[in-house]
DNA sequence: GTCTATACCGCGATAGAC
DNA sequence: GTCTATCGCGGTATAGAC
């Protein structure tokens, strides 16, 4: 997985796979079919392994929701600061979508879409919260948390287009669940 | 640059580019100097070239924000819906973008920072919106539509994770800037 | 089950004629 | 400037011994 993740699929040949696992090419080919067999069986499993968002307590939590939110955003992007391998693996995951569509509808499955089912169950069952449409807060909310981190880290734009962490995560909350002071033509 | 586009930087061959051109590999050669040479060549032009976003109108309009919003954001993912290579543009630079920063770099300069800025820009100089961050806004806005690209084109998730464009963008309009009906603690 | 050895092919890049 | 021809290497996948 370590020589998918740094040269991508194409540049990873199997000798440098059966050299780093330890054993010769015809042992590799012994256990996987081809080599797209064995780049779809590590994908689809670190799919299930990785997780971009901590929903566990988000669904337990009893803390006020912009305090949960806030630690929900930090911690997702904790998790990415602490293990930038999988920045490299989204850039995979995405740089193969067109020729592996399974693996990048694995990695919606297992990871897009737990994660904003329950921000949007989070979201339309907390009584201190009203939202019209709770699945587009929720979509918002996440959307513009992953564009940060395509933007700032997957694409290198943090110097380009920079913005502090907590600016952004605060005054998304402020523009979502906290906006009762700004409106259309004030009156 | 189709040849690149359809099967990522390591897998195509300089003899497919050269066949591709209608010339020989020696003169693909003498115009460039390898091949990072000209995959880098290229893919600076078409991030010049491209538009994900239509900004003109933006900087024109008279209409009431609602609508230039709108207009503004069924403008994008109808431009991603009439040109597909968009989103396989897309793959190859975030694919890429771990071995070529640079290219990610420009991906960002030319097309993400403008659309970001000129946003940011409306959204600060109209008079009917008020909004205390308004880049952040302006990220809020492009982020979800962006993801809601990424998951469902370039992720294929349209059908295990599906959502209405038409919902998402009104429900979104109605979030950022139309929320004075929903608040906290109503009273 | 795992090894060594190899078949067969395509790769990036260049030399040298025209 | 563009061509044909070629070099040297590394690719995927397998055969057959242990």
């Amino acid at each position: 997985m370590q020589e998918f993740l740094v040269h991508g699929y194409a540049a990873t040949s199997m000798d440098k796979i059966a050299a780093a696992a330890g054993v010769s090419k015809a042992t590799v080919y012994s256990h996987f079919h081809d080599k797209t067999g064995l780049f779809t069986a590590l994908i689809q499993r670190l799919a299930c392994q990785k997780e971009l968002f901590v929903l566990q307590e988000l669904q337990t939590t009893q803390a006020e929701p912009t305090l949960a939110l806030k630690h929900f955003a930090n911690q997702m992007l904790n998790n990415i600061a602490a293990d930038p391998q999988i920045l490299t693996f989204i850039r995979l995951v995405i740089g193969e979508s067109g020729r592996f569509p399974e693996l990048a509808q694995a990695f919606v499955k297992n990871i897009e879409k737990p994660g904003i089912e329950v921000l949007t169950g989070y979201l339309a069952s907390h009584p201190a919260l009203q939202f019209p449409d709770p699945e587009v807060a929720a979509r918002a909310f996440i959307g513009t948390l992953i564009h940060f981190v395509l933007v700032g880290r997957v694409l290198h734009g943090e110097t380009l287009l920079p913005i502090e962490r907590e600016r952004l995560i605060d005054q998304l909350l402020d523009l979502i669940i906290g906006s009762h002071q700004r409106q259309i033509h004030p009156s």
